[in-house]
RNA sequence: GGGUCCGUAGGGUAGCUUGGUCGAUCCUUUGGGCUUUGGGAGCCUGAGACUCCGGUUCAAAUCCGGGCGGACCCA
């Protein structure tokens, strides 16, 4: 494991070509190639799995104050961090307009001259923009931004809650499937009552566990009831005839699953990137001398075009330096799988791959198996990837009975999950009395089960912990 | 929200306490050349910095105030 996360992870972004933090305002940043390649990738995931059953759609960056301001509940939760546009030119403007936090207040003004109907229902739209909030507490570049770069953000309306809860199921399993994809681990919860989307009936989380033992929301679901339909009068003609309110829902993902990837596959060399996201997921190392040379290189183009034609992402490395650079270099960006091809190996009708994950170099016979071999190394690569960040998170959520041990267990580095009775009250106070965050209610507790602080019984097993 | 600390080439640093010797140290990076190339090579020769604004002073990287940026702690 990383010694020092914090550091480990701003030092690699800038090395490995992710993204450039200089820029000078506070929270902002730039996506350099390497990084913008695996946000890209990323992207082009969590599109495949929503285009199946939603549409994409792209709204504008402002937000009038009338319409921001509609839901109280809403504002109060966003009102501290919103960035305003005031003048236009040297005029001021006779409305504010708002950087958009989020685009509820945007969206459904629209969803209320769009839905006239149950026919026009259930309504499923996402978009991918930034969002811009100001954030008080200290910045830190993916994980906490003014500016958020990538900012899924889906938002569905339906004519029965029934559908709106199987659609939070759906998001839940649309997660799964896109987390599982780069093979980072999750813990789902239901945030706690005070720890709710502002506006929102509840909230379903997705946490990862960083190597530093604190918890970093990387998705999150929201059911808003009806809440939002009567602030901004959604309603529709059913088959009965009868004008009535839609059920919504929203979730959004964000840069901070590219920030998960990073620090969760992770080592001290650099980057392990799961295939899927990585922009090489070859790289093919060129062993010269000054005899031979054209022979190698030709080999290497050679297994380039096997591999492309297979569908794989490859790059030679041809740059005039020692081999030694070149094998630090990709560790460091975290490239799946070297393959190293001098003279010696041509001769032997061979090249070395070396993994990423474990470092171990195997030879490969350079014969009509070759993309086969290279394939089936990649997917072990992928496998070990994901089984050895599961075992971590496994390894680092410690329940317990004794709520005077929470704080050493999430100071130690570990996610505490502990039997709790659901109040509120008592919640408020294992938080104060710990120091740490409730995530929300991960499971139902065991028959029988205490809960940790009241004397009521359990009704939920509970996950608290250190947040990002 | 409250507090502490910090800002010197692209990155990391020395110098700051006690202002002058700074024409600013070292490592890395980087342009050119030679030589090398199976795990970060070597040599030669160039390039590159005192966060910004104001103040004190004969004199400011160094002292003072503020802005911007950053790190951390507490609530």
């Amino acid at each position: 494991m990383v010694e020092n996360f914090s550091e480990w992870f701003h030092d690699i972004l800038e090395e490995a070509n992710i993204t450039d933090s200089r820029y000078p305002i506070k929270g902002m940043a730039i996506w350099m190639p390497y990084g913008f390649k695996i946000r890209k990738y990323m992207l082009e995931k969590i599109k495949e799995l929503l285009d199946k059953d939603h549409e994409e759609v792209l709204f504008p960056l402002l937000v009038p104050e009338t319409e921001l301001a509609k839901e109280g509940e809403h504002v109060k939760g966003f009102e501290e961090e919103v960035y305003w546009v005031t003048k236009g030119g040297k005029n001021d403007l006779n409305e504010k307009l708002a950087l958009r936090p989020t685009s509820e207040t945007a969206i459904y003004p629209m969803y209320a001259l769009w839905i006239r109907s149950h026919i026009d229902l259930p309504i499923k739209y996402y978009q991918v923009v930034n969002t811009f909030r100001y954030e008080t507490k200290h910045t830190r570049p993916l994980i906490r931004v003014r500016e958020i770069t990538t900012f899924k953000e889906a938002h569905t309306a339906h004519a029965t809650k029934e559908e709106s809860d199987k659609q939070i199921e759906d998001f839940i399993e649309i997660y799964k499937e896109f987390l599982d994809s780069f093979g980072i681990p999750y813990l789902i919860s239901k945030r706690p009552i005070w720890d709710t989307f502002p506006g929102a009936d509840y909230t379903m989380a997705f946490d990862a566990i960083m190597p530093d033992g604190k918890t970093l929301q990387i998705g999150t679901i929201h059911n808003l009831g009806q809440t939002f339909a009567k602030t901004f009068d959604i309603t529709f003609e059913d088959k009965d005839g009868e004008h009535k309110y839609v059920y919504q829902t929203c979730a959004g993902v964000s840069d901070r699953v590219v920030a998960s990837i990073i620090g969760i596959h992770g080592d001290e060399k650099g980057l392990r990137l799961p295939p899927i996201v990585s922009p090489n997921q070859v790289t093919i190392i060129p062993i010269l001398f000054k005899k031979g040379k054209e022979e190698v290189m030709s080999k290497c183009e050679e297994i380039k075009n096997d591999l492309e034609n297979a569908g794989l992402r490859v790059n030679i490395d041809d740059r005039d330096i020692r081999p030694g650079k070149k094998f630090y270099d990709w560790e460091l960006k975290g490239t799946p799988l070297k393959l190293e091809l001098g003279p010696r190996d041509l001769e032997n009708n061979i090249t070395i791959a070396m993994r990423r994950d474990d470092g171990e170099k195997v030879e490969i016979s350079l014969d009509d198996n070759l993309v086969d071999n290279v394939k089936d190394l990649l997917d072990k690569y992928n496998e070990n990837l994901s089984k050895s960040a599961w075992d971590f998170q496994e390894e680092h959520v410690k329940f317990t009975e004794n709520l005077d041990e929470v704080a050493d267990l999430i100071e130690a580095g570990n996610v505490v999950a502990f039997n709790w009775c659901g109040g509120d009250e008592c919640g408020k106070q294992i938080e104060e009395k710990t120091g740490y965050d409730i995530l929300g209610i991960h499971d139902d507790a065991e028959k029988g089960a205490k809960c940790i602080a009241s004397d009521e019984d359990a009704k939920y097993l509970a996950l608290i912990a250190k947040t990002y």
